[in-house]
DNA sequence: GCATCACGCAACCATTGGTTGCATTTATCG
DNA sequence: CGATAAATGCAACCAATGGTTGCGTGATGC
């Protein structure tokens, strides 16, 4: 049954868009196209350096790309793999949803019972 | 147009379900009805005292409330305030979906501008 | 009554998100 | 060309957090 829908979390990924500040550089730099680490961090209520190391995780796991642009290093999101994480996001969300449903449906149940 | 998207995200309950373990833990509790510290712990990687403060965290944004019982402390999954967390999956998910959308359609009219 | 089981508390450790400070490279402007 | 400004990079440091081990204590069960 409801087992299609343990499509496997990737804990790095997840956590990499767990952060809020990384969250909100992602819709930055989603509304915006690109950006750097010291225009990101005007948006920001962090320092350039920590905006770096964000940079750097997200990086890492795949979710923006670097391009250097002379003195500047221009990110950008990698779009397909945004994609996968927001499958993930409705992965986890619709399979928690499944079992409350499905709580739901016991507990309803079980106050039919009682009143037999 | 997309700005009812805005359904602002609150980073405590965000970030209690941005831990894999406490994911897990939600998980476990979810399908076996209730669970202790120990027992939760035993189906985990992590030693109780672990799970123990994971439950803490769970329990201080509402996700989870425990019942004393004798010489141990049940506790099970808030459905409601869990529901509130998927919706904020939700919500965040489908945000992300909506740019990624307008992002592919501005691509495909510059291709279709190019070829003019 | 005593061994056991579950919990709570405290100290400690590594990682991480954040800071400040400084050095380095690349533009830009007289 | 040379000096100043703007960007990145690197290092040290700090607080919070996810984890551990060790120990004390209160309920259970024979």
């Amino acid at each position: 049954m409801s087992a299609a829908l343990a499509e496997k979390v990737d804990d790095d990924l997840w956590s990499a868009i767990g952060d809020p500040t990384r969250r909100r550089m992602l819709d930055l730099l989603l509304v915006e196209g690109e950006g750097t680490a010291t225009t990101l961090s005007r948006h920001l209520p962090v320092t350039r350096q920590a905006v770096t190391k964000h940079l750097g995780v997200l990086d890492r796991v795949g979710l923006v790309r670097a391009t250097p642009a002379g003195r500047e290093k221009r990110y950008q999101v990698d779009e397909t793999q945004l994609a996968r994480a927001v499958a993930q996001l409705a992965s986890v969300g619709s399979a928690w949803d499944a079992r409350l449903q499905r709580i739901k449906r016991i507990a309803e149940a079980i106050q039919r019972t009682k009143q037999d």
